[in-house]
DNA sequence: AGAACATATAGACAAATGTCAATATATCTA
DNA sequence: TAGATATATTGACATTTGTCTATATGTTCT
């Protein structure tokens, strides 16, 4: 993962609100949950949602399909465990289990 | 782990410059490395550095060690282990290993 | 004690960022 | 075609944050 991709999940990771919306996706368990669900489980506007949104779509932490007018989002494991690894690798931490 | 620490923690790890420093701590051979050390591996002020090393101290990320006029620091691997066990925890990613 | 060195703090500033209201775009349905 | 609904974009604003210079505090050594 270079060093670009790294910065961008980070970064993405860091706001808390983000993160919440992030874990809303990640463990949504109906395959898929769009815009509108994600913005009746938080406290801000659409326009900031929205926003929140293609931030996480943008450091591939998860990935968009459109369907008509709604637009489903589903969580992008692979990116977490990449990220995973490459903090571990870079701080020399073993890994968890 | 609760929500202070982890949100403390993803801050810290999101700003590139603070998070060289802490790679920097992380990867160090020699059981400690002081303020001025780490100063030679970046390209800030000193104050900046100062003000980051305390970021990494309240993420508990690092921990400083007082010798004399010097401050040394060694990496808090408890702390990172945590945070990632908690990542996985909170959006339902497998363990990498 | 006084000079030299290591680190911390204060205060200022610019850039980045989260937020919103308003509006635009796109899709569906009656 | 019109109206309703879903999402995106624009532009503005306040807050946060990384950065610096200057200075303070604390430590060591002559």
């Amino acid at each position: 993962m270079d060093d670009k991709r790294f910065q961008k999940v980070a970064k993405a990771l860091a706001d808390p609100r983000r993160f919440d919306i992030f874990q809303t996706i990640a463990t949504d368990q109906a395959g898929g949950i769009c815009s509108g669900s994600v913005c009746e489980t938080v406290e801000v506007a659409q326009a900031t949602v929205s926003h929140h949104l293609k931030e996480l779509v943008e450091a591939d932490l998860v990935t968009a399909n459109c369907k008509g007018q709604f637009k489903y989002f589903t969580p992008n494991h692979a990116t977490m465990n990449e990220y995973i690894a490459e903090l571990q690798k870079r701080l020399q931490v073993k890994a968890t289990v």
